[in-house]
RNA sequence: GGGUCGGUGCCCGAGUGGUUAAUGGGGGCGGACUGUAAAUCCGCUGGCUCUGCCUACGUUGGUUCAAAUCCAACCCGGCCCA
């Protein structure tokens, strides 16, 4: 067999961290010879992914696998979204300590919805994450579907197929159950669930990130305790947060939400660490990076702006990198540049004297207008971290008297928030 | 079910009757510096329109002038035994 049906196109290569069965254990098992099958025959590879509907926002981590999917899509396949309507309840005990509280039933389709709305439904598909619209290319299914009804007979057969051993082999539950940490009965059924997610769709390859090995492994083993054929796996990297190290999660505070508007978007990602900044563009982005400037912070600006122009568009995304120069420019000790700060930034989000009780206090003001307590508030002035209109704050009394006295001032607090008072 | 150890602020972890909103570390935030970064240094890190008031040490009651600290019951977890 020739060396080149083993070769991925590149849409499909970029960013890969995994792919299993590997290409090397012969050619009739590899990805690109069931590519080149499937070609033959006409029918689309069944791609899917499964996201658990636990929170309610989708950040740019999540997205690295829902931009691989899409690109399945374009590529002519079916992408097969299931959304863990059933597994959400139960809790995927990966990468967590601790035993996950289970959510009701309502919160699980409240979530989903919004996470439909964020992937694009109902949207421009240039802007959208995923294609809703091309017919053929999406399918969403709640797994509910085929577990809700699930007799015990049938969990039986499920538990069956793998052994303590095994679920014990899974690091997660090697760690919690090393480190002294419960792990309830019921998250052994986690692995097995998702598996049998793809015996239920038929799956020809599951996308997820490193972490779902076991459980992406998991589905071959059931698909061919079903008699299919086992899907081939394919993991992402997991998108490192803004803080360059941790992954990107929303309780360790370090995401940038698909929701964000423009200039916050672009704020967060130009300044991520230089040593994510590599896998951003990668991951994020199709930019060639070996045709970008080789100057760290030139392709910092580039994956800012090309990220934030895939949600918003190229013209927006490029305002908001004009705002948030501007904002970032400080004015001197006698206000010299208050111009940018308080007439560039157009995209500054805007904050409502409405609710503020006049005479207020500066502290107060702060806390009033939603940008922090009023505790917070105190120690943040006190330490020189907020602006009016770039001028310091430097009394935590300082009394404003009435709203036309702030109407139109940016209020600051460190470098990164900002709110246009308006009334 | 029995024995035993344990449950403290975002996290880890001191504290074992009284200057305790609670030592220390991590993280986070702010300031200086810088490339709006990293590293480094400094400050802050429960809430409240705050010279004071409120809420906090698994839960609920109790003892005491006074409890995270003592007592009881309960809930939750680890380990050992069944």
């Amino acid at each position: 067999m020739a060396q080149a049906a083993w070769n991925l196109p590149t849409w499909l290569e970029r960013g890969v961290a995994d792919l299993f069965p590997a290409a090397e254990l012969g050619a009739d098992q590899s990805l690109a010879a069931r590519l080149a099958e499937v070609q033959a025959s006409g029918r689309p590879l069944r791609v899917k992914l499964g996201i658990d509907p636990t929170g309610s926002d989708i950040h740019l981590g999540h997205s690295i696998l829902f931009r691989k999917l899409r690109a399945f899509q374009d590529a002519g396949h079916t992408a097969v979204l299931i959304i863990g309507d059933f597994t959400a309840r139960i809790g995927d005990p990966t990468g967590k300590s601790a035993t996950r509280v289970q959510l009701s039933a309502a919160q699980v389709e409240a979530n989903a919805e919004t996470y439909l709305l964020q992937l694009g439904l109902g949207q421009d598909p240039e802007r959208a994450l995923l294609d809703f619209q091309t017919p053929g290319r999406l399918e969403v299914r709640r797994n509910g579907e085929w577990l809700a009804g699930m007799n015990l007979p049938e969990v039986i057969e499920l538990l069956g197929i793998s052994t303590v051993g095994q679920m014990l082999a899974k690091e997660d539950f090697a760690n919690r159950y090393g480190g002294c940490t419960p792990i309830s009965l019921h998250e052994f059924l986690y692995p097995l669930l998702q598996g049998y997610d793809s015996v239920a769709v038929q799956a020809d390859v599951e996308l997820g990130g490193t972490d779902q090995k076991f459980n992406v492994a998991m589905g071959r083993d059931l698909q061919r305790h079903f008699s299919q054929r086992p899907q081939f796996g394919m993991l992402l990297p997991i998108l490192p947060g803004l803080d360059g190290v941790q992954k990107m999660s929303k309780s360790l505070g370090n995401t940038v939400g698909l929701a964000d508007d423009a200039l916050t978007m672009y704020s967060k990602l130009e300044k991520v660490p230089d040593a994510a900044v590599e896998e951003y563009l990668t991951l994020l982005t199709d930019l060639d990076l070996a045709a970008l400037p080789s100057n760290p912070r030139q392709r910092q600006k580039a994956m800012a702006l090309a990220v934030t122009a895939s949600r918003h568009g190229e013209s927006a995304a490029l305002q908001a990198q004009s705002d948030a120069a501007d904002l970032v420019l400080r004015p001197d000790a006698d206000g010299a540049n208050s111009d940018a700060v308080t007439g560039g930034g157009a995209s500054v989000p805007d904050a409502c004297l409405a609710a503020v009780n006049f005479p207020a206090k500066a502290f107060y003001l702060l806390s009033a207008v939603g940008i922090c307590t009023s505790s917070e508030a105190r120690r943040q002035i006190q330490n020189g971290g907020v602006r009016l209109d770039g001028q310091k704050l430097t009394d935590v009394n300082q009394l404003f008297s009435d709203a036309s006295e702030l109407e139109g001032k940016v209020l600051q607090l460190g470098k990164k928030t900002f709110r246009r008072l308006v009334n």
